[in-house]
RNA sequence: GGAGGGAUGGCCGAGCGGUUUAAGGCGGUUGUCUUGAAAACAACUGUGGGGUUAUUCCUCACCGGGGGUUCGAAUCCCUCUCCCUCCGCCA
């Protein structure tokens, strides 16, 4: 959500910045909310004398001992209060519908953000490690973790349909230590990510402060009965954290990194990267999030991006960091990293990590402010996000890059104390 | 699942149709006193919106959320959420 203040004072730069994101028809909004903000101001002036008045007259009626003249000036009154009540409704439903386009409008993209009319303009900015040379054909993870039966595809489609799969003894056994290796990497002082562990349903109104609702309904899952909603990523709980709250400024920056499943309907892309486990409705991620003021922002994201990066060169694979273009960045995102590991089997580069400020976008639907001192009006906080890593794609590149010719595949050296020592998967 | 009791400012806690401009206390900030501190005393001390600006003042809304009754609602009615106590069930 933009501050309306900020549309109000400079609509150019919002209507740049919708441009810049290929969505042009967005600047029409942005002149209809400037129409119905003066609306609402007008309305409100008339409305607001309306009731100052009703609020005197109330508290003379409260005082007059004769009943012929109390009786006369209640019903006077009773005519203001219709006057009183139609303008209200007005307000109400200029309200709500500044609100609707309000919530349509996207963050403005960050003076850095390379401006650009496809993902083709997104910009590499550096690539670390160099993809292995194999001296046999590397197989892709559908067939290495299939022949290792570590991962099963038709039990998965058996308990659940397509896009699951089971993972199976060692198989599951990886996937635990990377998630567990990664929440110890993230909470060490360098990087100071304080782990939680937040519930893996929540209400909509959650959902409407992560900014997930209305505009991602579809992808959601939902309980109709209980009105519980699957999060989609540990983003959404981690931002309802501080929901309503006003937090010290000495306490920032809060980070938090948080390990959930995540439950997509991938309605979208149904039909698409089916095969293996790149994609499905139920995959596990730890999270990086954090809140900050906003002249720190900038440099958190930069701390973001590193930590994401620390744990792709830790684990000992080839990656390479983009920085989104205009078009293809986030609807609340100001700035995006992407981070891409190589998969060699698949033969594609696999994103792993997607690290965005979000400015005060998310703070303002979420109502998270701080006080800078005591005395001064709470501020919004930027809020951060960024993931630390997806895990199964982190799978499939553990996997794909470490496999030997014989199929089987060699632990990375990091994550054997998780493994119980194990140094190959066979 | 059943029965009952609650939700009021940063915190505690009164108010249960009209001098409430939400009492009082605690905490906090500032000042007086003091060499300094404490104590005492005094003043100030919520959030959001709109207007105004001689940068100060005016005004509206907010007593868990939403809706209603009324000239007037923290107070009455409806509804939802959450918390507590007891019973039942349960990993």
């Amino acid at each position: 959500m933009l501050d309306i203040n900020l549309i109000r004072t400079q609509p150019d730069l919002v209507k740049t910045g919708v441009r810049n994101r290929q969505d042009p028809a967005l600047a029409e909004t942005v002149d209809e909310i400037l129409g119905l903000d003066q609306r609402r101001r007008d309305l409100l002036k008339e409305v607001e004398t309306l009731k100052a008045q009703r609020n005197t007259v109330s508290k003379e009626i409260g005082k007059m001992k004769d009943a012929a003249a109390r009786e006369a000036k209640i019903l006077e009154q009773r005519q203001v209060n219709e006057r009183i009540d139609a303008l209200d409704k007005e307000v109400g439903g200029v309200d709500a519908r500044l609100q609707e386009l309000l919530s349509q409008i996207p963050n403005v993209p960050d003076t850095r953000t390379p401006v650009g009319a496809t993902e083709a303009d997104n910009v590499i900015v550096r690539t670390v490690g160099e993809p292995r040379q194999f001296d046999f054909t590397p197989q892709a993870h559908w067939d290495l973790g299939a022949k290792l039966g570590i991962i099963d595809f038709e039990r998965g489609t058996k308990l659940a349909g397509s896009r699951f799969y089971v993972l199976n003894g060692a198989g599951a056994r990886l996937q635990r230590a990377l998630i567990a290796w990664m929440l110890d990497l993230h909470t060490r002082a360098e990087q100071g990510y304080r782990e939680v562990y937040t519930p893996f349903m929540v209400r909509a109104e959650i959902l409407y402060a992560a900014g997930q609702l209305p505009k991602f309904r579809d992808n959601l899952y939902h309980d109709a009965e209980e009105d519980f909603w699957m999060v989609p990523t540990a983003e959404v709980p981690v931002t309802g954290l501080h929901k309503d709250e006003i937090l010290e400024a000495g306490e920032l920056p809060r980070r938090y990194t948080a390990y959930t499943p995540c439950f997509r309907r991938e309605k979208i892309a149904a039909g698409r990267d089916v095969r293996g486990i790149k994609r499905g409705h139920q995959f596990d991620k730890v999270e990086m999030y954090a809140f900050c003021r906003p002249e720190d922002s900038d440099a958190e994201l930069e701390h973001m991006r590193a930590a994401a990066e620390a744990t792709c060169a830790q684990l000992g694979l080839p990656y390479r960091v983009k920085l989104l273009c205009t078009a293809d960045i986030g609807f609340g995102a100001r700035m995006t990293y992407d981070l891409e590991v190589w998969a060699p089997g698949c033969g594609e580069w696999l994103e792993v990590s997607s690290v965005s400020n979000v400015g005060d976008f998310q703070a303002r639907r979420a109502n998270v402010k701080f006080r800078r001192e005591a005395g001064l009006r709470p501020e919004f906080v930027h809020t951060l996000n960024g993931s630390g890593l997806g895990l199964p794609r982190t799978l499939i590149a553990v996997l794909e890059n470490y496999q030997q010719a014989d199929g089987s595949v060699v632990v990375p050296e990091v994550l054997r104390p998780w493994m119980g020592g194990l140094e190959v998967l066979k």
